[in-house]
DNA sequence: AATGAATGAGGTTTCATTCAT
DNA sequence: TATGAATGAAACCTCATTCAT
């Protein structure tokens, strides 16, 4: 494999982004194991291996390299992988390639959707952030939901941003209580079975919004 | 000096009642004011008008005041009204009674099951407390659809358990969004319209499950 | 000796008061020896004895406990001891005895003085502070200057205010060199000897006011 | 490997002169805006476009930058301009044109002026500094009031020590008082009118030495 | 010499908890 | 039990100084 690695670029800035990136890494698993209200700077400088000093040079405080690790969650969240396009013509085959996708990006960055959800709650800017990523979502269902009852494909007594909100809500409540919570409690051990979750909650989605007639 | 047990014990009980009281009213709206993480031992015995140290003659910590103001909410929650009782023989009016009643009491308690959420997300005991609940009650809609698949009501396709799962995060996250996130954002003023909300909600679960056929 | 010590008061009070009189002693040494700016809210604390939380609960910080200290050398430099009312009729006898009078005070807080002088160089609200002290103090001395000047004692053709301002001067610089700075360097050991300090400044005032035409 | 010395070493002290007279330029601007004590190396640096690293290639600490401002500042001090020496053979002239000019070099100066007096209150070696140059100051006037009683025109009765001391207090103060205090406060606007306090500074000197009869 | 990131000692402040009265 | 000051363990953040490039 041919790299740039023989490139100079600028002289230090090679620490600096060997920190950086150290940093970042070192917060997600400090996060990760200790949450974001009990994570200290000085463990994440220490498990990146860098002196508490350091931290400030990259990041104003928590929050900000918290944004970071998040962004990176982002990404990983944002590949639906090829399944989903490849669905073709077939409206519940869509959606059943949709919500594995979304099953399985939820369980592969589960710890980090918990944290957020925890820093939602303890701060205002994060707040803000998960409230546009929600309402994202909402919408884009909403416009989904929308699309099929104009073709005839679903109910059309539902209100579609009401909908939107209820099968919403069941899909991301379902992944945090399956993959956060741990397991299904007193049910089956559901985070073994993300196949069968995924066809319950497609089949849900198909019987709610009446597709079948 | 040597005085009768029985009748001058009593006295100060009731300063301790009432700071006892004065304590856990004050907590709930601290609480509810700045977070279970943010409020501090020192505001709510200042909101209390009770000295510091009184706290621990009551409290062992943060922790068990909070469980004595969800010991509270927890009445308030479990009054379901005389509604569902009420509802007759129609399985569809129960489900109809009981997804109002549940999001009557949500909206009702909508700041402290917030809180609760975000305790167990800090909070190890409260985190099982939530477990517990959650599986209760997955548990109690579990038994209602298999009760429903038996009498030929609902789609037998379905596995109950995850049937459960999914409906009733449904049922919680759209509360959850509609009255701790404000308003269902990009959609239509939810909280102001709890009954069309309810109407949704009710109107996927039957078809969800299939109980129209 | 007799005193009151056995008045019980309140009663955690005696420890409240005890431990904020040693934290202003304290400092008082800490500032006289590590002047204000090395000075450490850590090495106060020690200094008295007390835990450093108990320093804010008693002080906001430096500035506060600085303003105590200040207060307290505030009124030894405000008895200016029997002298001066004593002077009786003569003008002169009035300015020696205030000379005197302030170098007297002057010397005995010197360090302080130093201490408020270099402060006031480093905070905006000590800079204030001091600011009206010294304007009170021309103020003061301009009238005196004019009461001499109307009653044909005193040069007519001086600007009362200017001359105020230069002799004011004239005397808190003289003290500052002479105390704090340690001796007059070059001269005389100028501090042994405040009587000879005190007529050589009483004459100087007495010369350039004209008053022994 | 052997240079010689003499011709290639010079190319990189381009950079250097340039670096050096910009941190000096700059610590200048920032000593008087933010004052010994605050004034940090960091912005210094920023302030001359320069890397903080850099710094330390021409200065070992503030210490040393200071001392390199006040190097500056003292030539300008120094130049009394031609006034003083144009002052012929009255020696009351001689006053009032020495008196004009430290006044106008005081107002020039005001900042640093004051600047050089905090860092005496803070720093060991700047007081030792201050300590020799107002130890010439008294001294030189000193050598001139003796001057002055030999020739019978002072005021015989006088320590030529003190009377330099009380004297030259008077005014390095006013200066100080007029200059960076603002505005002789309670009084007339000083600043504004340098010749009016001059002119009172002369007077007062002249009657203070007895120099009229 | 210039660069600019790394280092880490150091001081402030907060707040849960204790404890003498 | 109430009181409320004392306690002291944390944790954060700053910034002078170093150092590899």
């Amino acid at each position: 494999m041919v790299t740039t690695d023989t490139a100079p670029s600028r002289p230090r800035r090679a620490d600096a982004t060997r920190n950086r990136a150290a940093l970042v890494a070192a917060a997600r698993r400090v996060f990760e194991r200790d949450g974001y209200v009990r994570a200290r700077i000085t463990d994440i400088a220490d498990e990146a291996g860098v002196a508490h000093g350091s931290f400030y040079s990259h990041f104003e405080g928590k929050q900000e390299i918290f944004a970071a690790v998040m962004a990176e969650v982002e990404e990983e969240m944002l590949h639906p992988g090829p399944a989903l396009t490849a669905a073709g013509g077939d409206p519940v085959a869509v959606i059943a390639a949709a919500n594995l996708a979304y099953l399985e990006a939820y369980r592969r960055n589960a710890r980090l959707m918990a944290l957020l959800e925890q820093v939602a709650t303890v701060d205002e800017d994060f707040r803000e952030l998960r409230l546009q990523r929600t309402a994202a979502f909402l919408a884009r269902n909403a416009r989904a939901i929308r699309r099929l009852q104009r073709a005839g494909l679903a109910d059309q007594e539902l209100d579609a941003d009401l909908a939107s909100l209820a099968l919403s809500s069941m899909m991301s409540r379902s992944a945090y209580v399956a993959f956060v919570l741990g397991r299904a409690p007193g049910g089956p051990g559901v985070p073994a079975d993300i196949d069968r979750l995924a066809d319950t909650l497609t089949r849900l989605w198909v019987n709610a919004l009446r597709m079948t007639e």
